[in-house]
DNA sequence: CGAGTAGAGGGTAACCTCTACTCGGTGCGTTACT
């Protein structure tokens, strides 16, 4: 039993193995829950100070804090920062490990010279590497950019929809995840594939004054580019352009060099050495502009980003924000502009299209039937790539054809579905999340078209109320911002004025409207007579979104809701 | 879904139009070769 209370060893260990000398407001609470061993789920924008939620605490327990985290070129940052501390050592587990290298590392951990172990989902997908890992009798995990989970995990990694079970067979020490944006059905998503239990929650930062942010509707690709060099010409450097695909982020680099502008190319296609080699010429300022495809960004810590422009509709306002989120770090004014046109629509749906075989899914809960087995076992009596089974395992076990139980053993529960039945329900089950990708897309394209606040629509997105517009959007400059008589013109004063930096929108033009009827409170479950249960996110002028279970997102007429009794509180 | 491209067709020169077709993001790990 210690008797030095929590709050006094967890800045004394800050002070001491970390050489910070405060803690910032908000890291304490999730700090102290951890060494509760509580479950903790962070939502924080990146340089907010996330890392040392999970880090202070790891100093303070038994055993290493295993760090899961989605690339290696990212961990490489993570443990070169960690080791600069005295915190104790931080060694990595990886296929860029030789195998003597690995040993050492597994030595460090149990002699404890060393405290972390960076590692990725794959690795814990191995089951030998799973068995060394529980025997280092883990006092932690911190899932990092745990996003990814819901991001990633149904089509791309499914070794992250796993988690939760790789994590139990660690000996289920507590989990704390951390992204730096994650809206609700996201949080959700990351709660139950990790299995949290009644998780401490902290979200904060989402709200960025220092972001001035707006969009431009283009009517052709041409016109598109017009305006994004005008606006380029604008600005002060360096910035980011986010393209759609390889292929536009190559010619938008070629053309603003013709122009005279030094820009890059990033993305996914290019060599590993050249891929690093442009990394670093952006983060040490020898590259002005990048020009990147979504591939470019975690990790991403630079402070003097001036501008994030894009020249498509991301996937999600989630997305949407993580992209834009890396510009002016340093809290000096960054703009983002969304150059979209309503064609960019179609390739993000085409992204989100795709389902699993209904053959191999079939195939796969009638091997299950002939009794309990792993992963590796399962491979071999289907037929199938053990990779393939992955993905198509988490979701026969979403619908009950499967189960995993101690060991990671897989059977088929006694009231488990027929083959047939399981690979027609775990289609469904794809196809609502599909639908649930869909439908972010259209919040997405709403945010880009709205002549609404645009900074008070990104926080409703991510369900936090702002009764005053933002101030700092494109709409509430031009004064298109409708606000409710509610709220006191001088409260909206004040805002402006407590900020350090000067707006960079005038205050906006107040034109003042009728109350708006709000039949069913924010937060509220509600029903609808086609769509089912679902919650109320948010009220934009006379409208309504609400997020069905079964849907996504939906916008609606509050009229009409209200003359058709669509909806009724649940 | 839509942007871009290759090839056919029209009708006889250089080029326009239409149709069919392809391609489109994110990374771990492993393996087979220099």
């Amino acid at each position: 039993m210690n008797l030095v209370p929590a709050p006094t060893r967890l800045r004394r260990a800050a002070r001491r193995d970390f050489g910070w000398e405060t803690l910032r407001p908000g890291q304490l609470p999730p700090m102290r829950a951890l060494l509760k061993q509580r479950d903790v789920l962070v939502v924080l924008p990146t340089g907010g100070g996330k890392s040392a939620i999970y880090q202070v605490p790891a100093t303070l327990i038994n055993g290493p804090a295993i760090v899961i985290s989605p690339l290696l070129a990212l961990q490489q940052d993570q443990i070169a920062g960690l080791n600069r501390r005295r915190a104790g050592q931080a060694v990595r587990i990886s296929s860029a490990e030789t195998p003597a290298q690995q040993r050492k590392a597994l030595e460090a951990l149990q002699a404890g010279t060393a405290r972390f172990l960076f590692i990725t989902p794959e690795q814990l997908g191995n089951p030998e590497r799973l068995a060394e890992v529980r025997a280092l009798r883990p006092g932690l995990v911190a899932v990092d950019e745990a996003h990814c989970v819901s991001a990633w995990g149904y089509d791309f990694r499914p070794d992250y929809l796993q988690l939760g079970h790789l994590i139990r067979e660690l000996g289920r020490p507590p989990i704390v995840a951390l992204t730096a944006t994650a809206s609700p059905p996201v949080r959700a998503d990351i709660s139950a594939a990790l299995g949290l239990r009644d998780p401490f929650v902290l979200v904060a930062g989402l709200d960025r004054a220092n972001l001035e942010l707006g969009a431009v509707h283009c009517t052709s690709e041409e016109q598109r580019w017009q305006r994004l060099f005008a606006q380029i010409q604008q600005e002060q450097n360096p910035g980011i352009v986010y393209s759609p695909t390889r292929a536009i982020a190559e010619q938008y680099a070629q053309r603003l060099v013709e122009k005279g502008i030094p820009a890059v190319a990033f993305h996914a296609g290019l060599a590993a050495g050249e891929r690093s080699r442009r990394y670093e010429d952006f983060m040490a300022d020898r590259t002005p502009v990048m020009v990147a495809t979504s591939a470019f960004g975690m990790g991403v810590d630079k402070p003097n980003i001036r501008w994030v422009h894009h020249v498509a509709l991301p996937d999600s306002p989630d997305s949407y924000l993580q992209e834009i989120g890396r510009a002016g770090r340093d809290g000096s004014p960054a703009r983002t502009i969304l150059f979209f046109r309503p064609e960019d629509v179609a390739l993000q749906r085409f992204f989100a299209t795709g389902a699993p075989d209904a053959k191999e899914l079939t195939q796969l809960a009638a091997a299950l039937r002939e009794g309990p087995t792993t992963r590796t076992g399962l491979a071999t009596r289907s037929g199938l790539a053990a990779r393939r089974i992955t993905s198509l395992l988490s979701l026969l076990e979403q619908v009950g054809a499967v189960e995993v139980g101690a060991g990671n053993k897989l059977t088929a529960p006694r009231y488990a579905p027929a083959p047939a039945e399981a690979a027609r329900l775990a289609l469904a089950q794809f196809e609502r999340h599909q639908t649930l990708r869909r439908s972010r897309i259209d919040m997405m394209r709403q945010y880009a078209e709205s002549a609404n606040c645009r900074g008070r629509s990104l926080l409703a997105y991510f369900g936090e109320q702002a009764e005053q517009p933002c101030g700092h959007c494109d709409n509430c400059a031009n004064g298109s911002v409708v606000v409710d008589p509610v709220v006191p013109r001088l409260k909206w004063y004040h805002r402006i004025l407590r900020r350090k930096s000067t707006p960079l929108v005038p205050a906006p033009e107040i034109r003042k409207t009728e109350d708006h009827d709000r039949p069913f409170p924010v937060s509220s479950e509600v029903r609808h007579t086609a769509w089912g249960t679902g919650t109320v996110m948010a009220y934009e002028q006379d409208r309504v979104v609400v997020l069905f279970e079964q849907v996504g997102y939906k916008t609606l007429s509050v009229p009409i809701v209200k003359k058709s009794k669509l909806l009724e509180p649940v």
